[in-house]
DNA sequence: AGCAATTTGTTCGTATGTATG
DNA sequence: CCATACATACGAACAAATTGC
């Protein structure tokens, strides 16, 4: 069980945020799930009631919690809502969202990909491609860990570009593609593997949303096919009509 | 150890058919992984390798796996795709595709929604609405399991008439809503709680796609709310653009 | 419809710790 | 060392909303 300090420099309150903040982002509080009483939280750290609420109160303001009076405190069901059009770029999907977004390149590779990469690249078997592995975040916590390919043959010496950019809607547009769309997306659910797992700081047995798709340029060529597995517990794909 | 019988008027193919076609079904070969080989097979069931090719030619046939000279036999990965628009209707998805094709009513119930449902339908708190529990069928295994919720105020009945017509749009058709349309869908990965993995046949452990969605009819009021849990080893949604 | 139990929200007051000048 | 300001922590009482009986 976690213990609390008193007169070591950090206020209580403080403390006792953090022990709840870290039991929501571990996952071991739930979506949705209900806090106990500030009265119970406060007997077991063993301070005052204004305290927890304190506590709560800094919960609150990071969105991390929901309170409604008379019923109690609940884990805010902190999703992203990801939205997903032909239009979709994803890091520009996380500027719009009012979190803080960072995004981390991990690797490049050039190698002969998958089949099923190359049939929806529409390359031969023996074609090469770059692949490029990126990790992006949001107020700290992995929201997703993608995998790109791009022919090589058309793109040559992407990654270079790319490590510079660090955008694909940039790093495209240096090679003369000013626009592109969607052309599909696929979207399943798996468990992650244990490199996916890992690379996202999340637990082997929670579901990620694992989304594949192409995206074209203005003559229906495709340039990418990308791979992006998402935290499921913390990404909702949308899809508006209107 | 899964045994065979001789002698007993199933032909020995059909039995280890059986035995792998259920392995494969029951998710215990998981999609794209390579069946032992042949000769491998033919000693662990104490049969001839060519009772063994014929057993595998029986799971080819049905489309449960696929064998590359040479190399071996795959799981078929066998997705469903699942096209997903504003025009979506779950059922006609299914009659697209080549399966056979079976729904089963589960119950219905008239009651006060969970609030987030009630606040996406536009209702009070304490407006009543139906819900409706269907499992959908693809080659005999789960592919879905659907809550749907109606107004109930504006649908008085609507259970009784669905019962009748097994049908989400001829049901609503019969209240005059003749036309509707998909106005948002989201979509996450989570595991299923321990109703939802009996309902479809799966373990607990294997995550499903959480679709929620809101049909509205054409002056743009919410008729629908929908909770849909897909198998996510064997359902991709498709979202083309094209 | 009423009532009790629970929980959050609010407002007092009081005491202590910390930083500053 | 003292005065002040401010944040921290505790206690009591009450209001407001929700839930279950």
């Amino acid at each position: 069980m976690n213990e609390i300090e008193r007169g070591r420099g950090v206020a209580l309150w403080s403390q006792i945020s953090g022990i709840l903040a870290a039991d929501i982002l571990k996952g071991q509080l739930r979506q949705g799930e209900q806090l106990p009483s500030a009265q119970e939280l406060a007997v077991r750290f063993n301070v005052n009631r204004h305290t927890v609420r304190r506590a709560i109160a800094a919960l609150e303001q990071r969105n991390l919690v929901r309170t409604e009076q008379g019923r109690g405190t609940f884990v805010q069901e902190h999703t992203l809502d990801y939205p997903i059009s032909r239009r979709t770029r994803f890091t520009q999907n996380m500027r719009n969202l009012n979190v803080e977004a960072d995004m981390e390149f991990l690797e490049d590779a050039r190698e002969i990909p998958p089949p099923q990469v190359a049939q929806s690249l529409g390359l031969d078997r023996h074609e090469y491609t770059y692949r490029i592995e990126t990790v992006d975040r949001a107020d700290g916590h992995v929201v997703d860990y993608s995998t790109a390919y791009f022919p090589a043959a058309r793109f040559s010496g992407l990654p270079a570009v790319y490590r510079r950019l660090l955008s694909v809607t940039r790093t495209l547009s240096e090679f003369g593609v000013t626009d592109y769309e969607r052309k599909y997306t696929r979207v399943s659910a798996r468990l992650p593997d244990a490199n996916t797992a890992r690379l996202m700081k999340q637990p082997a047995n929670r579901p990620v949303l694992y989304v594949q798709s192409i995206n074209v340029d203005t003559r229906g060529v495709p340039v990418q096919y990308g791979i992006t597995r998402f935290s499921g517990d913390w990404v909702q794909l949308v899809l508006m009509n209107d």
